[in-house]
DNA sequence: CGCTCTGTTGATACTTCTCAACTAGGGTGG
DNA sequence: CCACCCTAGTTGAGAAGTATCAACAGAGCG
């Protein structure tokens, strides 16, 4: 039951070539709501998700937070060394780890060793997946849109994790992050919850436990 | 200076450690609108624009064209192995020139150079800070934000080339594409550009053709 | 119990989209 | 040369979507 990080599926299951990388992480243990790292003193590292999730905040300059990425089990960050001003990470979940791998070790290991560069590379080609992923979902028209795609997404890297479990997601975030993330009004966020139930898309027996029941519906660039 | 233009330094003019790559490259030349390359049988291929301007559009689900990123010369893309269906790059300029790289040598170069498989790091981390410029600007709430920070990120990327040519920006996209990129109806970028101007911030002396003169009142959250 | 936090729902105001008309520039062919 | 068309850009009016403000419900917790 160990999430033990076979997820998405270029990154998916190395676990020979990241042996040599693995060696040089420390793990942070964080609580829900606890700053696994901040700002600049981030710069220096990369991370990688091990268990729970997390959020990656900016502050835009007017001084609103934007929530720039979410980050599950074998997602890596970081990649930017300047760590920029104003950015940090959050744990969302209970029991949060993170692996923390020093950059300049990192970069002398990949220097000594092919295999380590090449599974870098894959991480950081991975991440520009995720990211794109992201911007054509902010690129969606209708909040509805949004929220779906969002869903569809939060599935396919949840479920590609471990569990078999098909059409289930469990939200590990609140609607406010989940509008910080769509930049919509939180009360959209839950009124576009609302429509794609009553649309039949999805099942809340919960409001953080979605049952997805209509992936087309939930793709389906839909009014109300 | 801002420390963001740093970022994009590695990626402007890199010459010695990327020679061994360079040897690889087949250069592409293209006409305004015409296509670079397309969808499917771009997936086996690196690449990395030269001279001139080309955008990489997505086809979503629902039809809608979506512009996922604006490339100018150094930047380089193609990294999604996979090359997504439905997706395309498309010159900008007259004379737009692009390199192709066979991923299969660019990772043997790697493999076998660790100064090539460093400069390729660099290549997808600087691919990354630009993804992620791109998601806390679609993040912003107004379109006349939004415009002014597209405004920025243009003139931070085109300075950043060669032209030491300081705030004036020439703009290789249509309204219509800016909308595609930022998620505006074309109408309402126009209307921003002259809310812009009207503030103070900009001069347009052709719709192309901006001059940016107030850089506070391009990133100020305004109203009208 | 009262408290806080998260989520929901409603009413209203504001922003943006859509449709439409119009202008300016560039090319073409008479 | 001018008429013509085509595209890109601008501007206006109305419609649609979302944000904002506010009230309220339920869960967790002291």
């Amino acid at each position: 039951m160990s999430p033990r990080s076979a997820s998405l599926a270029p990154v998916a299951a190395p676990p020979s070539p990241l042996a040599g990388i693995e060696a040089l992480a420390t793990p942070l243990r964080r609580r829900r709501g606890e700053i696994v790292c901040d700002g600049e003193r981030s710069a220096p590292f990369l991370y990688r998700v091990e268990a729970g999730a997390a959020r990656r905040c900016a502050l835009s300059a007017d001084g609103r937070r934007r929530i720039v990425d979410l980050l599950f089990p074998g997602d890596f960050f970081g990649f930017d060394g300047e760590g920029r001003a104003g950015s940090s990470i959050e744990a969302l979940t209970e029991g949060t780890i993170v692996l923390r791998y020093p950059r300049r070790e990192v970069e002398a290991l990949a220097d000594a060793d092919p295999q380590a560069a090449r599974a870098i590379r894959e991480i950081a080609f991975a991440a520009i997946a995720r990211l794109e992923t992201q911007i054509s979902l902010l690129g969606r028209v209708n909040a509805v849109e949004k929220v779906g795609a969002f869903l569809l997404a939060l599935e396919e890297r949840q479920s590609a994790g471990e569990r078999a479990g098909p059409r289930r997601v469990t939200l590990p975030v609140s609607r406010c992050d989940i509008g910080d993330f769509l930049a919509l009004a939180p009360e959209t966020v839950s009124r576009s919850f609302a429509a794609l139930e009553r649309r039949g898309a999805i099942s809340l027996s919960a409001p953080r436990d979605v049952a997805i029941l209509d992936r087309a519906a939930l793709r389906a660039r839909g009014q109300r």
